[in-house]
DNA sequence: GTGGTCTAGACCACC
DNA sequence: GTGGTCTAGACCACG
């Protein structure tokens, strides 16, 4: 796992981690099935505690990108099938939208960087 | 201003202020050399402490969207010309695409929401 | 045994294993007398250790549900005279009556929904 | 807060604050609208570490019986309107009655239970 | 003063 | 060996 931590950012590192895995799996680098790095080894290469390691996975798992097994750990699990984006993620891209807008980013920018995300995540 | 805060938010009120603005003058509510209200005014009208509106105007000024003026307030003035968006913005953008593909919306979906936005915003 | 694990649940197998038998004792699936399979032969079937399983007969004989006996393996055998439940047991059905009602559930709904898991059982 | 937690019990304590909490509000001993005592103060009340109330407020917040409120600490705040209780929680239902029967309760007794738990709760 | 986050340990239940 | 829970501190953001 190749992620870059910013100690000083205002984000919380758990959730940084969160972002981290969300996006891996939007991009493929890790597949459905496959499985995570157990908490403490993954506390101990990113140099963080095991509980903000821990936090991370059970939002993960609250949020059904993956699930955590007694026998396995965690693994990657979410439901292709469901249609289900929240009220709040709209308006959050929406807001996100408007801040690029008022950075001077052309419509027809954003929809090809839109495109190019899609397909890459 | 017709702000809705929610204090059980997670996002500080600051910054829902902030955001609030942002939205605002990106859909056209709030005019390029408009004022904002008064700190007072507002801290008053929406119930919640002056040190907070003055934190997210603050805030906006830092982030090039207002400017203040002893004599005249905090009045919005946006460079129109300049091109600048941070690479933070674009990862978030990126993280926010992330989310809703895994949560099932197809690439035309998104597409036709962010042109929508884009134009509305 | 058609007994669906859910591996990834927070409640251990070995107590998601109880469960169904108490649950099949219940609703008359499996007699009072009739014998359970042997420890092997679950473990087996479900595709867990053998120690869950045996953990979960401990537990059963344990709490009076079957008796265990050198030559004939695990028979369901409970007491249908005694009348004795725990203090702790009723708790934990005040517990979820008070989570249903909060959820909105009406009096008349719990207990037509209690009458008809009793006669089910 | 007089809540008694068995720290020998196999329920986290966490849980049984979370439980305690639910079944104050069902009983209406803590009403709509009341402020839940700050976390530090209840941690140091009841003699355990402020994480684990932490933890507690959370998961309440969470499952939606209190909000959280910058300003005013946690406050009760379910929402009475929606009627909406899981699969799972039926589940359990269902299984405590099983046990319940099994222990030699009637359906009469059951059902004079459950009232008396509903109005009490 | 409030909740939120984090650390560096520890013990436990489960498999 | 896995995740889950807990402790006794600490610092920070927010209002």
């Amino acid at each position: 796992m190749l992620l870059n931590l910013d100690f000083s950012s205002s984000i919380p590192i758990y959730m940084q981690i969160r972002n981290y895995v969300v996006m891996a799996i939007a991009n493929g680098e890790i597949a459905n099935g496959e499985k995570l790095p157990p908490i403490r080894a993954l506390a101990d290469e990113i140099g963080v505690n095991m509980m903000t390691v821990s936090k991370a996975y059970q939002l993960l798992k609250r949020e059904g990108y993956i699930s955590t097994d007694r026998r396995n750990g965690a693994t990657i699990s979410y439901r292709t099938d469901k249609v289900a984006y929240s009220q709040e993620s709209l308006d959050e891209l929406k807001l996100k939208i408007a801040e690029l807008k008022l950075a001077g980013m052309s419509e027809v920018e954003l929809i090809n960087l839109c495109k190019k995300f899609y397909e890459e995540d």
